[in-house]
DNA sequence: ATAGGGTTAG
């Protein structure tokens, strides 16, 4: 009796101990051996000591598990957790058969058991399966778990099921910051990116009885990167500051792209700059910010300081220093970058690397070059990569390249919407019009619909939408008739409105053609309306901005002394006083 | 005596 007490101790801490799998088989046989299978609490810590990490070897466990009699309800769970953390789908699918199996054998279910069954229908994206579970908790009356609402939300979201979530979160009678946290982070996942900064000021008004933690901050502050929402972003670090929060790295990097991408490049630099340790991460933000709001060479500069202060890039950071020279036009310093990825920092280039070079080179011009580049590729060039290419061909007109481009995005099925628009305007600035009348009816005949452009401007603390030819703003006619003010104010300056080149959403009508309103052109619009001389205006735009309301934007600048920071799809455009920092290279 | 929730920064 004493000796097989001893001996059992002996292996639970051999267990615990043990490093190699050969170990783990030897101590198998013992428990065999010694009878001490029948021991319900020793198979369980074995099983747990094979089936999760580190060693997570299902085989080998799910072989332990079908040798048991009659599992209990903790050795399930372990399985099933053990399924929900492996990568293979067709194994996560085995968790929920396993809680089936459960039910069927009358095994006893806990809210472990759900937890666990939950999380593999989640990676499964396995709708039907979660739902089962979510009945099985009602049923049994778990739903007053927090914790297991929480995941059950998640998954929800998972599944694209916004309004699934949002139920289980209203039907959470204890909420904790957690599940305000679980809420953002599903908005945010479903692009209701709005609603989330919505949460913050709920939580932070005391209403909801806990405060925002790290974490809200975290996701806030990517809201606000994303929503181009500086002031908003600014409240969120005052915010921190007042907490403390804003010690900590991951924050401060965070704190570093918010600022970087709502246009404000100085204060992004003052946090790097007052950061004691800087990671890879502080310094590839920085590098990314600066290279997208046109500070090319400055990138560069942080790019060599980074190496001079002992930080490896990585391969992210590639990107950036990239982009900085793809946006800069700095070809040869690209090419020489690019040269090293590989031989000076044993990076094997990436896609989002090669999509940079070819970017730089279409942008520069060299179209054939980029297009050799592609197709000097190891993997297979993506959608990305030709689209790039065919944004090239539409800058520098050249036809015959971008119909073979638009070929390859036709055999990988992937073409867009977007890319007839490039096609469209490609065959515009050329002036080859049949060619326009023909991509419209093609497009019109398969029904292709385009992203509306959207535009955001933050005043005040609120946020404007505005999108073509929109008319649904509280303030419209007031709008309207300020943008006919100015378009004769401009003109008079010496504004020409660029139709020719850019199509965008110049409709043929009866009447002939017509130019239509960009969301840009009402904001700044509403922008001169409320705002004095001097002022800032912030915008964020979804698409490329076009010609002509950036040139629309530089008369604005000057004539109406406005400061114009517009957010592009891949870039700032800091105008002032007639020019723009992009130096109409884009 | 499986031990559970969210997300990690670029």
């Amino acid at each position: 009796m004493a000796s097989s007490q001893y001996q059992r101790q002996g292996l639970i801490s051999l267990m615990k101990s043990c490093t190699q799998k050969s170990q783990l088989h030897q101590i198998h046989a013992h428990v065999i051996r010694s009878l001490l299978h029948q021991d319900q609490d020793v198979v369980l810590r074995f099983l747990a000591r094979v089936a999760l990490p580190p060693f997570h070897d299902l085989v080998y466990a799910r072989r332990v598990f079908n040798n048991l009699w009659s599992p209990t309800t903790y050795q399930y769970n372990t399985m099933i957790r053990a399924y929900s953390m492996c990568g293979d789908d067709d194994l996560t699918k085995e968790g929920f058969l396993l809680y089936k199996k459960m039910k069927e054998d009358g095994v006893p279910l806990d809210p472990l058991t759900a937890s666990f069954t939950i999380k593999c229908c989640a990676k499964d994206a396995c709708f039907h399966g979660g739902v089962q579970v979510h009945g099985g908790i009602v049923t049994r009356g778990h739903q007053h778990d927090g914790l297991l609402m929480t995941t059950l939300m998640d998954f929800y979201s998972g599944c694209g099921r916004l309004d699934d979530a949002c139920m289980v979160f209203d039907e959470t009678t204890v909420k904790d910051t957690v599940a305000w946290n679980v809420l953002i982070s599903c908005y945010l996942r479903n692009g209701r990116t709005r609603d989330a900064l919505r949460v913050f000021d709920h939580m932070v008004a005391g209403s909801s009885g806990c405060e925002p933690d790290d974490v809200t901050c975290l996701h806030v502050l990517q809201a606000c990167a994303s929503l181009n929402a500086l002031e908003f972003g600014e409240r969120v670090h005052d915010y921190m500051k007042e907490r403390g929060y804003d010690d900590a790295i991951n924050l401060r990097n965070s704190l570093i792209t918010m600022y970087s991408r709502c246009g404000c490049m100085d204060k992004a630099y003052t946090i790097f700059q007052g950061m004691p340790v800087k990671n890879v991460v502080s310094w590839t933000a920085l590098i990314a910010g600066l290279a997208m709001n046109g500070n090319g060479v400055e990138a560069i500069d942080a790019f060599r300081q980074m190496l001079r202060a002992g930080v490896s890039p990585d391969a992210q950071t590639f990107t950036g220093v990239l982009s900085a020279c793809s946006h800069c036009g700095l070809v040869d310093e690209g090419l020489l970058v690019f040269e090293k990825i590989r031989k000076q920092f044993g990076i094997t280039p990436n896609i989002h690397h090669y999509g940079c070079m070819v970017d730089l080179m279409g942008r520069a011009g060299q179209l054939d070059r980029a297009y050799e580049l592609i197709l000097s590729m190891d993997s297979k060039p993506d959608s990305t990569i030709w689209r790039t290419l065919l944004g090239a061909c539409r800058i520098h007109r050249h036809v015959t390249l971008g119909e073979r481009v638009i070929n390859h995005l036709i055999e990988l099925k992937a073409q867009e919407a977007g890319d007839y628009v490039l096609l469209l305007n490609m065959y515009s600035s050329a002036g080859e019009w049949e060619k326009v009348t023909e991509v419209r009816k093609f497009m019109k005949e398969n029904g292709v619909q385009t992203t509306p452009g959207c535009t955001t401007m933050e005043l005040g603390g609120v946020l404007h939408e505005f999108t073509s030819d929109d008319t649904s703003h509280p303030r419209n006619s007031e709008i309207y008739g300020s943008l006919n003010e100015i378009g004769s104010q401009l003109r008079i300056a010496g504004y020409v409105p660029i139709i020719s080149s850019e199509l965008h959403n110049l409709t043929v009508e009866d009447k002939g053609y017509r130019l239509s309103y960009h969301g840009e052109k009402l904001a700044i619009a509403f922008g001169i309306l409320v705002t004095p001389p001097g002022t800032t205006l912030r915008l964020a735009n979804n698409l490329r901005i076009c010609v002509d309301c950036h040139e629309f934007a530089k008369f604005v600048s000057s004539v109406y002394d406005r400061m114009v920071i517009i957010r592009d799809r891949s870039r700032f455009h800091h105008v002032r006083r007639g020019h723009c920092s992009c130096n109409d290279y884009w």
